[in-house]
DNA sequence: ACGGAAATAGCAAAGGTTTGCGAAAATGCC
DNA sequence: GGCATTTTCGCAAACCTTTGCTATTTCCGT
């Protein structure tokens, strides 16, 4: 029978699997061992450094599977963006992008994982499937689509979701006023001497309509001035042809425009130059987000910032007071007009 | 004893909690019921549908959690940003995010979640407590930082595990090439008639350094030009002082600038443009990633394009191999200079 | 209607950890 | 040293599902 030489750091005889293995090495119970490896209970300091010292040498970690399953906690949050209307919508949207980078470094730093979930959408469970997974202490939800209702429905029965997106539902949601963020937009253009306005976006998710009311009202409130709204994709894929059509048929005509997002804001403005239009000159562009790109863009654009790391931290501060039980009330975020060249 | 109401969908007596209250609700034992609502294993058609219907009535789901701990298989596999130098770095990093759009939507597409695992650099052990946690199927490392030894250690024991960046080390990695990169962007900086160049990075992860190893080796070829490499973190957050005194001190002297990546050759190009000088009359700027922002930047980039939805692509199919047991090699990816205004 | 083959479903162990309860051991005090 | 108190640790149930094995039922052909 060879005995282990006393070597510091010898090839490991074993590799230990579970804690019972442990146990036995240590000689004492596996009870024991969870108590010293979760810090958990009360132990004497002697054998808390034994069993740890045994658990280092051996390379031994508890089975986070197992633990979760017993302790009913995961510590994974869950971040889903429902893709309702604009099918074709990638996860690599940049405004999700944006979002997640700022919810991840809130996040961790919090000491939650954070997990993207595949979302297939079409039928109305698909909300319900991943609270139930059992894998979550909380969800995070990136704007409501046109998902409202089952978003509204899962909230009755399941607290620790919070919302990005309009403000004003049953659920708990953060984010800005899109009516004020909308007719802050327009009353800047209308306040350039602006007139024929035109606003591009997908209104069937409640946020971009509520963009779509205020800039509505700016225009109402001022003399002479047109308003019209066309139907664009919010999706990369997808909003090229709709932009190409609207310049076609209609670039000529106004002299401001309001784009629903950064990224039709920004795509616009390329399909404007490429039409021989100029912007600001000609045309006159403000965006909506304030992402990354909207600085980069060129000319600077001109756009309605939603503050998006303010946001995430609202959103996990909100999550993490509802998974402890807490009441956490919505949370409105006051729109921030951001004044660059386009406009 | 109230008898419960047969009416379509009244409110479900009580929440089903696990498959136990479910088999005996259903008449059946809990075996059953598990084959009913995997599919796997064989029963008759009358019972699955008796055992789904009912699952669905009382909106009950298998709780992943066991599943998981039973079936050894989690159907999440990890990303991981390593952080060893450039502590700074946040996850927010612009390529590490368009990286991980382009993952999220292949692994999603491929049926699995993806995890965004907390690091803790600083010990030796961050990998290990990663892929030991027991909640990853797989896990892909973004960039070798100055972890490679970490790396290499953990890739020895662990399989399922696919690592972007240098390729060339003992672990299954895809990767562009760095030094030919490195050198095209060169080359064409020199091609445009560009002498005095300088290099802008951190060359403690080996890929950065392999580029400018390769702009060194395309430097050397030609006549009489300079290359002189600075050191600027890769961090957003720490590269606009090591920028600003480089172009304070230096800004004059060199006409053809390679930066090491697209975030600090456009933050360049601002710096320079701040300091009076014109892009690329002056000062020529080549990046490396060819991430959207290149394109979006002012003038817009002309980089190194590392295709990232390749790279993505490449990478989960490696690691889907890997954890099928199959010996996915490594994969090199061909970079391609993406000529745009900036030089 | 009967024998045998095939289909179906139950039993119970396994997967690895946590934790309330109580027994044993250690400590403190006189 | 003896008793009361506190500390420490073991026991076993619980968390919930999956699956190999086997007993039972169904089905089929004759």
């Amino acid at each position: 029978m060879p005995k282990t030489t006393k070597s510091a750091d010898a090839a490991p005889p074993a590799r230990i699997k579970n804690i019972i293995e442990l146990a036995k090495l240590a000689g004492v119970s596996p009870g024991t061992v969870s108590r010293a490896l979760t810090g958990k209970g009360t132990l004497s300091e002697k054998t808390r450094a034994k069993v740890v010292e045994l658990a280092r040498q051996h390379g031994f970690r508890l089975n986070q599977m197992a633990s979760r399953l017993r302790t009913q906690r995961t510590g994974v949050v869950g971040v889903v963006f429902p893709l309702g209307h604009a099918r074709h919508q990638h996860i690599s949207d940049p405004f999700f992008m944006t979002m997640l980078g700022a919810l991840a470094d809130q996040l961790t730093e919090s000491g939650y994982d954070l997990m993207l979930s595949r979302v297939v959408p079409g039928d109305g469970e698909w909300l319900d499937r991943i609270v139930d997974s059992g894998m979550l202490d909380g969800t995070i939800v990136i704007g409501q689509s046109d998902q409202v209702d089952t978003i509204e429905r899962v909230a009755q029965r399941y607290a620790p979701m919070v919302v990005w997106g309009k403000v004003g539902f049953g659920h708990c949601t953060v984010g800005t006023d899109n009516a004020a963020g909308g007719q802050m937009a327009a009353e800047h253009l209308i306040g350039q001497g602006r007139r024929r306005l035109a606003f591009l976006g997908d209104v069937r998710g409640p946020e971009i309509a509520d963009r779509l009311a205020g800039a509505r009202r700016a225009a109402e409130q001022a003399a002479d001035v047109t308003l019209e709204a066309f139907e664009v994709s919010l999706s990369q894929d997808d909003m090229q042809a709709p932009i190409a059509g609207f310049v076609h048929r209609h670039g000529g005509e106004i002299d401001g425009i309001f784009a629903a997002t950064d990224l039709i804001a920004t795509t616009t403005m390329r399909t404007l130059r490429e039409a021989g239009l100029r912007v600001p000159e000609d045309v006159a562009v403000v965006g909506y987000d304030d992402l990354p790109l909207a600085a980069q863009a060129d000319p600077p654009l001109t756009t309605v910032s939603q503050n998006v790391v303010q946001g995430a931290q609202a959103l996990v501060r909100a999550l993490l007071g509802r998974i402890e039980g807490a009441e956490a009330p919505s949370h409105v975020i006051v729109p921030e007009l951001v004044v660059r060249g386009s406009a």
